[in-house]
DNA sequence: AAATTCGTGTACCGTACGGTACGGTTCCGA
DNA sequence: TCGGAACCGTACCGTACGGTACACGAATTT
């Protein structure tokens, strides 16, 4: 079920390694042979061609989270609203992490190449995972009462919005972290807070 | 004080296009020397080396694009609702704009080098202005009572994020267009409400 | 012990691209 | 009419990088 030898994992985290060092330039095939103490020729043999190595980056890394899923008994609401806020901090977290950075840049410079191949590899095992975590999480709050929604998918991206708003986007243009980590408790209880009154118990539908 | 002539401006109009349609790897100094009927010679005394030309295509480009101001008239709630719907379906519509998601996905792209130059101007020029518009409109909105915030920044941010989401990001990696413009109006008209139910007049402070 | 497999290290090839140099042409001002 | 500046087209250079080939060593198999 493994898709990589640890032989092959080690070389990955090396590569992961000079490419959140030095961009995308600094992942060349010599560089990382002579980096990961491995030959071209196995690179090769191994992966395929580069975009094969730049693929496997992006599974490798996506191999590495792994997604808590809530164990269903959430019986109050501050549990439940303590287990959203959690999700946002995670969220910012992973998003603002130097590999999920680089892996983004990656994918997102090349998204005129191959028709985005990279791209959809991170949606699907970047992305999805963390949607689904969260759509679950939302429905059991629904389940229990604590949420008022009808479409899913708008509450999600709502909450994502809420959570994210354009940090993302600005850590991937290298603006620096001053913003970014500002007392991320904070925003994640603030975005919480904003989410149950659009969607809480006792908000009322929208139009 | 026009940064470059109209001969300049042509070859970089040139250069866009080229972008555009290829990606990075398209825009050559000798492809973008062929295309536009220059030699590769005068971009270098233009624009003096590659990234002084992309950097200038950043700065050609939003030159190009005014900011409407808004007239300081603007008495019925309902006049300030659609002034927001209108900036709302306007910054989806920037943010999708082929050209837009070229440039963004190159400075990020080059967001390692060089300190991340791109990324500065990008958001210098492209996000900055857009954020001092809705300030504007927004503190046009709590001067005549419609919205109620103390913090304009946080207003903004909460704007951004209702209306954009993670589409943005997701349109950089190039996800086809499918959801992407599911109705612009009809997405910007639920932001709206939803930011009114945060900010609007009869809205709680929260916390 | 011989052979097969696997991987390293290195050398090599082709090419694409950034950057420079140069000859020829057009245009403009003196 | 002359001189110079600007610019085009092209040819050229150096280099960096993706990809391939090959020789040698180590481990595993038979």
């Amino acid at each position: 079920m493994e898709p990589f030898t640890p032989r092959q994992n080690a070389v990955l985290e090396c590569a992961l390694q000079l490419l959140v060092a030095g961009g995308e330039r600094a992942l060349t095939t010599a560089g990382l042979a002579r980096a990961a103490n491995c030959s071209k020729e196995s690179l090769y043999k191994w992966f395929g061609d580069r975009d094969g190595l730049l693929a496997a980056m992006i599974t490798y890394q996506a191999s590495k989270v792994r997604t808590p899923g809530p164990r269903d008994s959430m019986p109050t609401l501050d549990d439940f609203s303590r287990s959203l806020a959690v999700f946002a901090e995670d969220l910012m977290g992973v998003l603002a992490g130097e590999v999920s950075l680089a892996l983004n840049r990656l994918a997102i410079g090349q998204a005129d190449r191959d028709g985005a191949q990279l791209g959809a590899l991170v949606r699907e095992h970047g992305r999805l995972p963390i949607e689904t975590r969260a759509r679950a999480l939302l429905e059991l709050g629904r389940r229990h009462g604590y949420l008022k929604f009808s479409d899913t998918h708008e509450a999600y991206e709502t909450l994502y919005g809420l959570v994210v708003r354009d940090s993302h986007v600005r850590m991937l243009l290298g603006e620096p972290p001053a913003g970014l980590s500002d007392d991320r408790p904070q925003r994640a209880r603030l975005a919480i807070s904003q989410f149950f009154r659009l969607y809480g118990h006792g908000a009322q539908d929208i139009e």
